[in-house]
DNA sequence: TCTGGGGTCCTAGGACCC
DNA sequence: TCTGGGGTCCTAGGACCC
């Protein structure tokens, strides 16, 4: 909660308390089939890859029958067959999912224009409230807007700012609201390893734990320039903010503006014959051009991407200069890039198109 | 556990210039 | 002559997120 001046359209100052709402779909590609397929609720539903679970790929997302029984985002598509060999496998459908992602983001400017869109199946919002103290009911009201639109159940944080209203939301889940405020901040998280928090993984946690800090608490009682000696002058500071929950970024509304496009594919047989390889990253570049061409962007940069077998990636980039929209000058840059690599085994291959402001 | 695909941002080292 | 310091660009890779 935080104190905010605005203009009334009669021109009068009106004090209102700001609150920012996270919004957050709940288990959203599994629901999404079973909205089209009610026939699967109940059931473990595990949407990933081609929907084979014989073949390379992982979970995008799990039902939460599913995560019961072990299986999660991210989880190996062949691990998730083991654990659950009656489970009902689907394969990714981008276009579907980013129609009804498309519908829910409506149904959230209905309540308000300012939405910030993180994904598929998150966003933002600030909540002005000028009679005080009931953030819950405008959550609520979202949660139910979203249901009528859709047919999606999702779970709200509340809170000051976006990394605190981010982590609340995950204490609402399924359906549900939850606010954490600055006073219960170190209640809730300050017991909690940092990897709790957004934006703090795995290698960073350990990192941490080697000087010392393992839990959330600490993480904020840390000394600045020690951190920033450590991890460097903004990411050391960074951190620090958000052990203690702080972050200064605003709701950012704006529309999204792409500041990179790639493909890439992993070969369900690793590709042993070099040519074959060279052939996979002109037909991925031709892609990338022709996409970028299509929505009127500037390439400044194309980067190739190997991973080696067994699992080693390394990737090579060519500047394009000038920028250019010419297909050509992209696959012939990425073609350029691709010659620095070592001919080896390889199980994927990507290029990726950095673009101009 | 045998490890996708699409992104963003940050860091560090080297080149190069003044 | 054998040597400073700052700034900027390029490059490769790391880390994280959905």
């Amino acid at each position: 909660m935080c104190r905010q001046v605005v203009s009334a359209p009669d021109g009068r100052l009106l004090v209102v308390t700001r609150w920012v709402l996270h919004v957050d779909l709940d288990q959203f590609l599994a629901a999404v089939e079973v909205l089209r397929h009610p026939e699967l609720a109940g059931l473990p539903v595990v949407v990933g890859g081609d929907g084979d679970p014989t073949k390379r790929g992982v979970v995008s997302t799990a039902s939460y029958e599913a995560r019961e029984r072990g299986v999660g985002s991210g989880t190996p598509l062949r691990t998730a067959r083991k654990r659950i060999p009656d489970a009902v496998f689907l394969p990714v459908d981008r276009e579907h999912y980013e129609g009804v992602s498309d519908a829910v983001i409506q149904a959230l400017r209905t309540v308000t224009p300012e939405v910030e869109v993180l994904g598929w199946d998150e966003a933002f919002r600030v909540v002005d409230d000028p009679s005080g103290d009931d953030p819950e009911a405008v959550a609520r009201a979202v949660q139910e807007r979203v249901l009528e639109a859709t047919g999606l159940h999702c779970s709200v944080g509340i809170d000051r700012n976006r990394l605190q209203a981010k982590i609340a939301t995950s204490y609402g889940k399924p359906a549900g609201v939850h606010r954490i405020t600055g006073a219960t901040w170190f209640e809730q998280l300050g017991h909690l390893p940092p990897d709790a928090l957004w934006g703090i993984g795995s290698k960073t946690a350990k990192k941490l734990a080697e000087v010392g800090i393992t839990t959330v608490r600490q993480l904020a009682d840390a000394d600045v320039d020690a951190l920033a000696a450590r991890f460097g002058p903004t990411t050391g500071p960074w951190l620090q903010r958000v052990g203690a929950g702080r972050d200064t970024a605003r709701v950012d509304s704006a529309p999204y503006v792409r500041r990179s496009l790639g493909r890439e594919i992993t070969f369900q047989q690793d590709l042993v014959e070099w040519a074959d390889v060279a052939r996979e990253v002109d037909l991925l570049a031709r892609r990338v051009a022709g996409e970028v061409v299509d929505e009127g962007r500037h390439v400044v940069r194309v980067v190739v991407k190997v991973r080696y077998v067994p699992f080693f990636t390394e990737t090579h980039g060519r500047v394009v200069a000038p920028p250019s929209t010419e297909p050509d000058v992209v696959v012939s840059a990425a073609i350029e890039a691709f010659e620095r690599f070592e001919p080896r085994a390889v199980r994927l291959v990507g290029v990726r198109a950095e673009l101009a402001r």
